[in-house]
DNA sequence: ATTTAAATAGTAATGATTACTATTATTAAC
DNA sequence: GTTAATAATAGTAATCATTACTATTTAAAT
């Protein structure tokens, strides 16, 4: 894979961020860079770069979402404001347990929870 | 809400089945009843029985699936056959958890578990 | 500097889902 | 049973995210 100034842009805005983006979004930042950049190439490289295990795909409900962390993790999404937080849940259990219950040879495992996150709560219960 | 013969075929087709079907099988299927039914109305009713709580909708990757079990459980996702399996994990605790650690309200707790079924397994292993 | 092929920009195509609209069918009132 | 009101439908068009295509550009090896 030979060198490309659009392949390093988009990673370095993956990775300069926290906010789970989406390919558009990427591609609006991208922009502002390289004014002439073009959506498809900002998405063959997503797909590259996470072939080669640089950055993580994962979907929220149905557009995918981009992320620099590529150690196994979970999220929280909030339903209020959209956000999605990076978590690690203890879950060091879970592949046995489903080898053991189900037969089943677990490679990944995928924990999305949704509610409400603590910038909603008001005095009380805070 | 008045009764509508396309709607009950489409809750019955859900319901008759295990597969986590997406909108295009079920349309399908409700076809061989009704055979000039509108991929339209298999969509409309299809959202109006999740809203109303009859069916579960949820995200593969980027395609959504219907599900008859609206109890909340857990996705086991083989990555040969494509089968989606349905488990319960003991995830009582997690709600708990992530108020106590992250301030955050969970309401919907989503596992996806993907990974090798024992379909695929040889006789070793077995 | 020349050559080779990987990568790109721009655009077209695809697939899932939603929106629109004239027509049909359910249901309640008479 | 007939009528009236309007929810639901079929058929089609539009939208949105993503992928495919292709002529041109560009990295980088010789
Ligand atoms: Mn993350
Ligand atoms: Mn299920
Ligand atoms: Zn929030
Ligand atoms: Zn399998």
């Amino acid at each position: 894979m030979r060198f490309s100034k659009q392949r390093e842009l988009i990673q370095d805005i993956v990775q300069r961020t926290n906010s789970h983006p989406t390919a558009n979004w990427i591609f609006n930042k991208a922009k502002k860079e390289i004014s002439n950049i073009s959506l498809g190439t900002v998405y063959r490289n997503l797909s590259q770069l996470n072939k080669d295990g640089v950055i993580n795909i994962f979907y929220d409900d149905n557009i995918a979402r981009y992320d620099w962390n590529t150690v196994a993790h979970d999220h929280l999404k909030c339903n209020k404001c959209g956000k999605i937080i990076d978590i690690k849940l203890h879950n060091r259990e879970l592949k046995k347990e489903v080898l053991k219950q189900y037969k089943f040879e677990a490679e990944n495992i995928e924990i999305t929870i949704s509610g409400i996150c603590e910038n909603h709560m008001n005095f009380k219960e805070k």
